[in-house]
DNA sequence: CTGAAAGCGCTTACAG
DNA sequence: CTGAAAGCGCTTACAG
């Protein structure tokens, strides 16, 4: 920027207002910088002009579970597009469910003076970021709420979700519907627990817990699922399964498959999974709207740096059943059943 | 920081260098810092810091296609991991195929000072960043290679990959083996093509023109791709479709699905699937390694801004053929073939 | 409308 | 080992 005030024979803050823009220039020396400009090939350096410009970077930062699966690509996306609309970069990181590097990734962001951070939590516990929201970070949580700490944030509708899904398998006739989902410890597997329990209460079907398969976690929970799918269905009988979560899905479609009952068995899954319509049968799923929850939160956020501090909200997005046949399968004529389970047994 | 030096009782200069780790500090000094720094709740600013120290702001640039699509997603994941080793954070930018805005992003982040960027390029001319590149901008294509422009660049084996796709069709008996790619000027789908045309001619097959569909194209690939498979099947008669992107793939499985040929006519995809092991039959593959790529090119990248000043390279990344059943299937008896295509016709 | 001076929050020689 | 001074590349009052 030196370079070029000298070589246009002007001011830096002459400099520095062409290239910001103010239209309080004279037009021939704005053009006279232009040109040199343009001749030393000048880019402005954004890190400088934030030190300055009213203490913001125009980045913000999003914490994902991981950014090359889907849910969260999704959701990327979405916070992209509106964060490119105001020309605000955007910092992603993947916190791979664990509590220990969201709070890292979050606080590197922090040192890194985003304007905001998104961040689909994993941990239980956001108190660390009480000092930075009170120092002024604006902090929006996406897909589940903080926990200990009060900040905006935008969820599906997990329980209504799962209600539908469950009272979709009952209306094809379903009574024995297992229940395969993560730890209650986290907040959106409660809630389509609950979404769960509520559809079978309200249709006057006891819940019966042998169906139910709440500790499906670890590095690998499509295998848990797949194992849990297996255990079940050799000897509880379930003619419909509801799988909770997309990798659990994937985990009871594989078992399913093995075990030649995928065209018997009902299943409904939470979230939709990609070529999920190419499968036989296609997998009926209650999807959620990651797109939404992004974009949504993403101006959530934007509304807040640009001065908002009414108290904070919870926003709710929508699911969306959407039938493709394996929610739509009737519980089987008793006997094929049966020899389908002996044969499941045999495997397991 | 002043804050934390006058409260500590010393200088500037001797917060910074607590902060820094740097060892020359009397240890009383430097509790009393850090006890100051932890009353005050004293988080640095990575941006100043980055503004003097040694010019690095300890950011990189990643320009993908879609940060959404999981290509990209696997490749940005396989960066995250590279950078986060060296503590440098990464934005992530998609460009849609858009050569105008792949410009836009990329000299948006060179505004912003990363240390290096990395492109998989959508325009066929980079020599807007020439300029950049001899200003010391460290620069890395991924995918494809840069075209204009010499810099370092990693990419997939495509001429091999799609030569083995089109011999293991071969090697299943076929014969009249059709072509659906992306148009000839980009790199990677003409270099695909030359895989094919490699492969029939060492098989002494004459190459079919009829057969060839290089030009889909547009927003929605997917489409274009379902209808060239319907057209191609319903009058020229091949008996096994090799598709060079995945998109276009999934475009060939619908229109398959929806003739019912799906178990008559073989596929091999050039690019894997999500759940394509799920699929009935399952889609045989070349996959990529996005990962490997991604790994492999913030290698180079950290290489470069660690002052390897050698001529640029292309690194090549294997692809690996995986037989999951839609490739293995042999040409069918030809009456059946016959009844189906018939089918076909009548639904275009 | 334009420029000389101060400052954003740090780090880097340079003395001592 | 520690601190006073200068500076990274800009922007922001403040004069004129």
């Amino acid at each position: 920027m030196r370079d070029v005030a000298a070589l246009a024979r002007v001011s830096l803050p002459t400099v520095s207002r062409v290239m910001n823009g103010e239209s309080t220039v004279a037009p021939e020396l704005a053009a006279r910088v232009r040109s040199a400009a343009t001749a030393l090939d000048y880019r402005p350096n954004l890190t400088a002009r934030n030190l300055r410009k009213t203490g913001r970077t125009r980045t913000i930062g999003l914490v994902l579970e991981n950014v090359a699966n889907p849910f969260s690509s999704a959701l990327h996306r979405a916070v992209e597009d509106v964060a490119r609309s105001r020309r605000v970069a955007v910092f992603a990181g993947s916190g791979d469910e664990n509590p220990e590097r969201e709070r890292e990734l979050a606080l590197e962001l922090v040192a890194r003076r985003v304007d905001g951070l998104i961040v689909v939590p994993a941990s239980d516990d956001h108190s660390y970021l009480a000092n930075e929201q009170r120092a002024g970070l604006n902090l929006v949580f996406a897909d589940r709420p903080p926990q200990l700490l009060r900040a905006d944030a935008v969820v599906s509708d997990n329980v209504r979700g799962a209600r539908e899904a469950v009272l979709h398998l009952i209306a094809a006739g379903h009574i024995r519907i297992a229940f395969l989902g993560n730890p209650r410890r986290i907040k959106t597997a409660a809630d389509r627990f609950a979404g769960y329990k509520q559809a079978l209460s309200e249709s006057g079907i006891e819940l019966d817990e042998k169906l139910v398969q709440t500790e499906l976690r670890g590095t690998n929970v499509a295998e848990a699922a797949e194992q849990a799918t297996r255990s079940l269905l050799s000897d509880r009988g379930p003619t419909a399964l509801f799988t909770a979560q997309n990798l659990i899905t994937i985990g009871a479609i594989r078992a399913l498959r093995d075990l030649g009952l995928h065209e018997r068995i009902a299943l409904v899954g939470f979230d939709d999974l990609p070529l999920a319509d190419l499968l036989q049968p296609g997998v009926t799923v209650i999807a959620q709207d990651p797109a939404a929850i992004g974009a949504k939160a993403c101006e959530l956020l934007f509304q807040r740096t640009d001065g908002d501090t009414s108290p904070p909200q919870t926003h709710t997005i929508p699911t969306r059943l959407i039938p493709r046949g394996s929610g739509e399968i009737t519980p089987g004529e008793p006997a094929t059943l049966e020899r389908a389970r002996r044969r499941a047994r045999a495997s397991t």
